[in-house]
RNA sequence: GGUCGCGUAGCUCAGCUGGAUAGAGCAUCUGCCUUCUAAGCAGACGGUCACAGGUUCGAAUCCUGUCGCGAUCACCA
């Protein structure tokens, strides 16, 4: 047997694995935890031996160079009990073993009592879960008040890139993850359709487009709108340059090009209700949402509900208004209105400009507020939006709080980590984008590549085979997004492709297609439940159904936390371990039919864990690859 | 400058509500496909956890300061 780092391998989550022992066990004539089981006896130990009350005991999962399952940590103690702690773990280790039927053995290294839990103990575990395809969820409490996740909430006037796809990736997911973990989930996004952006885009059509249409190009209508944006901000340099020519200083030319002083006057003639305007801006704005709408099938993502800035940017101001009244904001000599946050340690806000239109902080006011009024069992929300907008969220829930809704208090911004490319940010104006159905297609094209050189779909329809290539491909763009940590930022270098191998997406779907593969050989009656006499575990088996016990709490971490990363990492720790499993135990070829059948239905509940903290992560798994 | 976030192996990341010798993947190097899918397994190599103090029996983890990177401090969204 080698000690390297295969046997440290799960050293890592050893702390998450004590809650998991809070998995029911009969004990008596109530369910205990193990945890709590194990607690009350060592306090009792202590009590009985030492004559000292003590608080609380400190758990952990035990490393695996020692023999133990479940180590209590001895060194708190010595507060409480004078003495030698491999004195006092030994008391205590002789205690469980006389008072614990599932603890079998004990050792103590220095200050840690590790302890050897039965066979039985896991095998009981593992009967309770075999035959649960929703082992890990939580139904939702109809008592509950449900959840808002707002993601994706692009502007209209250009096609989605890699930064919305971090965006709509970690909305969908952290979605999915309430949902797993009870809650009840609305799906939603505020589309910024209105504002000066979309009147450039307009602008350049008309002036350049010759009246293209998406179907007169073949184009998709994001495509088309988003080239017409970049139409204008050419346009617009070229006129900023012949002022200067002319001895205009930059900041004069930047305010008086004429392509700009149209663009204004669109907005204008736009918030004027003007029809040419209006119904000019409903086409173009039709083409962006087909668009978009194809990308998100793409994607694999999906909506509830849907908010149009141009729909509720007036409703913000009624409640500026009432804010007025009840002295939460105030207005200033020129007629704007602000809402002072010098109390909290923030700054003074405008909500209101002097000419009374909305700004961005009115909208949102009114947005929420709306959401509210429309779901009127939402009782908080998330807002899935990048960490540049920080202070505009700390100050929208602070003003959403003073204007006295209780619910203010569960608002939730999921900030993250801007998406950079090795050459700094991604600039749509200047093409420096990575684009999303490029990028989607592209990762598909590599899983075909891959595939193809390996050759393992032999019966496969060239449509069965491009369904799994855009699965492997989504998978892997999918889960190296999703495994970092919400909040840090992440470089993406186009030029260095995404693996396949390791750590990655397809890995782990791999394992899922290897199970199946067993699962389709098998041809045995996995329905039967096998008793501890009668089979007895390898390490590796052990190993794994720890493993196994620990995905109903990281599912509610991930929810507690809103972090996806936290399933990815789980996942691939128990993938590995499934892995080692397979390499150095036979499956199919176990010694005797229990065996047999004990790994073959414990594959099966590791594929079943392994598909469902995909689902939530919305990566698919594939029955061969 | 004020505020917020980040800094762990060559690279990409875990670990952070304090506990045993800080872990993975990629890259480099070694073994393993007449046996369940080698997108795999088993191993080697690789670290002053940015730096300096402090709290503690014990600090990558908590506190303070310094440095570096990023964001933000708009009558833009």
């Amino acid at each position: 047997m080698r000690h390297g780092k295969e046997i440290l391998s799960l050293y890592f989550y050893y702390k998450a694995f004590i809650k998991v022992l809070s998995l029911r066990i009969k004990n008596k004539d109530r369910y205990m935890s193990l945890q709590e089981t194990l607690s009350n006896q060592v306090k009792q130990a202590v009590l009985a031996s030492f004559s000292v009350e003590i608080e609380s005991v400190e758990f952990q999962a035990t490393r695996k160079e020692f023999a133990g399952d479940i180590t209590v940590v001895v060194f708190p103690m010595l507060r409480y009990v004078k003495g030698n702690p491999v004195v006092i773990g030994e008391t205590i280790g002789n205690y469980l073993v006389d008072n614990v039927n599932d603890v079998k053995a004990f050792n103590v290294v220095k200050g840690f009592l590790n302890i050897e839990i039965s066979d039985s103990y896991y095998l009981s575990f593992f009967n309770r879960i075999k035959d649960n395809h929703a082992y890990g969820f939580v139904n939702s409490n109809p008592n509950e008040k449900a959840i808002m996740v707002e993601y994706s909430s692009p502007n209209t006037n250009k096609p989605l890139h890699l930064g919305h796809i971090r965006n709509n990736l970690l909305g969908y997911s952290v979605a999915e993850i309430l949902k797993a973990a009870g809650k009840k989930v609305y799906k939603t996004q505020i589309i910024n359709d209105r504002g000066i952006h979309i009147c450039k885009s307009m602008l350049a059509w008309k002036l350049f487009g010759n009246g293209e249409t998406p179907e007169s190009t073949g184009l998709k209508g994001d495509k088309l709108v988003g080239n017409y944006y970049v139409k204008f901000d050419q346009e617009y340099k070229k006129e900023i340059e012949n002022l200067v020519a002319e001895g205009k200083t930059l900041d004069e030319a930047k305010k008086e090009a004429p392509i700009l002083l149209e663009a204004q006057e669109m907005l204008r003639k736009w918030e004027a209700g003007d029809e040419e305007i209006v119904s000019l801006w409903k086409t173009m704005n039709g083409w962006v949402y087909d668009g978009f709408n194809e990308t998100y099938t793409n994607l694999g993502v999906d909506f509830d509900t849907l908010y149009y800035e141009s729909n509720t940017y007036l409703l913000g101001k009624e409640f500026v208004a009432e804010g007025l009244k009840s002295g939460v904001f105030h207005t200033e000599k020129d007629g704007s209105v602000w809402c002072d946050l010098t109390d909290a340690g923030l700054d003074k806000k405008i909500v209101q400009r002097a000419d009374g239109t909305a700004v961005y902080m009115t909208q949102d006011i009114g947005t929420a507020i709306q959401r509210i009024k429309d779901f009127p069992d939402v009782g908080g929300m998330v807002y899935t939006v990048g960490n540049e907008q920080d202070y505009h969220f700390q100050v929208l829930f602070l003003i959403l709080k003073k204007l006295g809704f209780d619910w203010a208090k569960n608002l939730y911004h999921l900030s993250y980590g801007m998406v950079d490319l090795p050459s700094g940010k991604m600039k749509s104006r200047e093409g420096t984008v990575v684009d999303a159905d490029d990028l989607i297609d592209e990762m598909a094209a590599t899983a075909e590549e891959i595939s193809n050189e390996l050759g393992k779909l032999e019966g496969y329809t060239e449509v069965e085979k491009k369904a799994l290539y855009k699965t492997i491909g989504l998978g892997a763009l999918k889960y190296y997004i999703l495994k970092v940590d919400p909040k840090k930022r992440i470089l993406f270098d186009p030029k260095e492709s995404i693996d396949f191998q390791g750590n990655t997406g397809p890995f782990i779907q791999y394992t899922y297609a290897r199970i199946q593969s067993i699962l389709r050989k098998a041809n045995l009656d996995a329905s039967v439940t096998l008793s501890a006499v009668e089979v007895s575990l390898h390490i590796k088996e052990k190993e794994l159904l720890k493993q196994l016990q620990l995905f109903p709490e990281v599912i509610q971490n991930a929810a507690a936390q809103h972090s996806p990363a936290l399933i990815a990492n789980y996942t691939y720790d128990l993938v590995k371990e499934f892995n080692s499993f397979y390499q150095n135990v036979s499956i199919l070829g176990a010694d005797n039919k229990d065996e047999k059948i004990f790994r073959v239905q414990l594959s099966r509940v590791v594929a079943n864990t392994i598909k469902n903290a995909f689902r939530v992560l919305g990566i698919k798994v594939p029955e061969r690859m």
